[in-house]
DNA sequence: ATAGATATGTCAATATAACTGACCCAAAAG
DNA sequence: CTTTTGGGTCAGTTATATTGACATATCTAT
């Protein structure tokens, strides 16, 4: 019988740690370049979500972040100041707001995202594709694990 | 020749995502073990690593971290008040002083893995073993990209 | 039409975790 | 004996989040 090494509690905790030092590394690599713009990781990581799903609503965007509106907002106001997002009135429900980005954000994001490439390009061009899906596998079952 | 999608930009920034998530959620779990001890994140992982690496110096603790001494240290001390900790000086270098957990930073740390280990236990469960050696792998190419 | 629910925005106070910069002491290393 | 290193501390600040209360506009259902 298999010996399954990889669900003992040492290992586990190996992987817990792995997952922080994965998570502060992948998101420490743009910290210059938000700092231009007077911004943080939070601005990051509303951009992030704001670019892969233009026109999301403010609720949409709150459900992926799980943080308060009074947190977002901070956020959403400071990128609004500096024009790099822009709020649109929903077509069907007026009372929802969709979130685009303008050119400036465009552009801001596609800085961030060259310098986080980097890294998970290395990665990857260093492993054989199996991995990488059986990585992503992986990624996404400890997600959804309730 | 092969079509490396998963080299494309837009499935980088998934997974520059699902890092996010990942991350968030593991760490979300003992969240409620902590509050009844008066401790946050920043505790966890200091207990985390005490517990991984028990004896380790303060600078050992602080290079793993990457946070600043001045950071640290009011972690250190609310573990060190609350008797969860214990520091010792050097036997070699008696500037040094290593890190122990005591019987209750034991225990509280045990309480939290039980809390973290099922979301990486049940994902683990649910992958084959050829999955989880090359989620490791990748995750640790991605650790150590410059 | 109107009552209630929903989506968003905002004010104020607080908590948590981090930062910078300046200093201090004790012990090791030269 | 001077310098460097490891650790500790004071003070002020910043970033990100929280709770709770309340306001406004719009949609839904009766």
């Amino acid at each position: 019988m298999r010996d399954l090494l990889y669900l003992k509690d040492d290992q586990i905790k190996d992987f817990i740690e792995q997952i922080f030092y994965a998570y502060r590394e992948t998101y420490s690599d743009p910290k210059k370049i938000l700092k231009k713009y007077s911004f943080g990781t939070a601005h990051h990581r509303a951009i992030h979500l704001i670019e892969r799903h233009e026109g999301l609503t403010v609720s949409e965007l709150l459900n992926k972040l799980k943080i308060t509106k009074q947190s977002l907002n901070r956020v959403l106001r400071d990128l609004i100041n500096n024009k790099t997002i822009l709020l649109k009135k929903g077509e069907i429900d007026s009372r929802h707001r969709q979130i685009f980005l303008n050119e400036k954000g465009k552009k801001l994001s596609e800085e961030i995202f060259l310098e986080q490439k980097k890294r998970i390009y290395n990665a990857f061009k260093n492993s054989d594709s199996d991995s990488v899906i059986k990585f992503k596998n992986v990624l996404k079952k400890i997600i959804n694990e309730q």
